[in-house]
DNA sequence: ATGACTGTTGGTAACAGA
């Protein structure tokens, strides 16, 4: 059957809420993944997300963090977090699982990273490579999706300026290679078409105009296990526009 | 124009984001 599925940082749910039930509206994603709900336990909007049709899960933790999956093709089996998941020093809400409609669906906010020499950058890496190996029980189960804000650009042509982000997290090696340990565990990066000029970019910092000059970066990530066909995917560029929106746009994926 | 940050909090400045 066919399925659409969505994954958007949002940068704030209860922010971001009279973004997301338009584009909910006008896009008819089956199940959506969201990263930084910003929520706290207890205030997530899941009257309003029901009233469009949409079941709940979320992992949330107040000020910071904070993911979700929605769906309107039923949601069993909820997983917060996951086993041997890293902390800061304790584990914050950065991954929830479920299964919607026969396919495990994986909601991800990877640690930014902050800086190479940061405490926070071997977080990051410690926490990329235990999401590697509780993947692979997962992908033994059958069909998985990994949706989320990886916080890592995968190749070059995937910033706006490589020479930018000398010495900078989100492009060094080891954060390359514990992509690539994750897609070697068996996935596919599903690279989404851009809905104009050249880069498959996700994310524009709201500062200096760097929407409007595309000067953005590919780190949200969509990857598809064997099992899962994809017919199409592509940026929605058009909801990092107007009012109020997150520095991220939404990735949107065609399942058949 | 899609426009020059935006979100959070025992807040009104500080920190985080990437």
């Amino acid at each position: 059957m066919d399925m659409r599925l969505a994954t958007w940082n949002v940068n704030s749910l209860r922010s971001r809420l009279p973004r997301l039930l338009p584009w909910l509206a006008e896009t008819h994603p089956d199940i959506v993944c969201l990263q930084e709900t910003k929520t706290a336990a207890g205030a997530f909007p899941t009257d309003e997300l029901r009233a469009a049709g949409y079941e709940s899960a979320a992992h949330s933790e107040g000020r910071w963090n904070g993911v979700a999956i929605l769906s309107r093709v039923g949601i069993t089996d909820v997983t917060t977090g996951f086993d041997k998941e890293p902390g800061f020093p304790d584990p914050e809400a950065r991954a929830i699982s479920a299964t919607c409609d026969g396919l495990r669906v994986w909601s991800v906010y990877v640690p930014n990273g902050r800086t190479p020499d940061s405490p926070h950058y071997a977080y990051k890496l410690s926490w990329l490579a235990a999401l590697r190996d509780a993947l692979t029980p997962a992908l033994a189960a059958g069909p998985v999706v990994v949706c989320g804000d990886f916080n890592v650009a995968p190749t070059d042509a995937d910033v706006w300026d490589p020479a930018a982000f000398a010495g900078a997290t989100h492009v060094t090696v080891p954060e390359r290679e514990a992509l690539a340990q994750i897609l070697a565990a068996g996935f596919t990066d599903v690279v989404p078409r851009p809905m104009k000029g050249p880069h498959p970019f996700t994310y524009w910092d709201y500062r200096a105009g760097m929407f409007h000059q595309n000067m953005g970066m590919r780190i949200d990530l969509v990857y598809a296990s064997a099992g899962v066909t994809v017919e199409s995917a592509y940026i929605d560029r058009e909801a990092r526009k107007g009012k109020a929106p997150s520095d991220h746009a939404p990735i949107v994926v065609d399942l058949s």
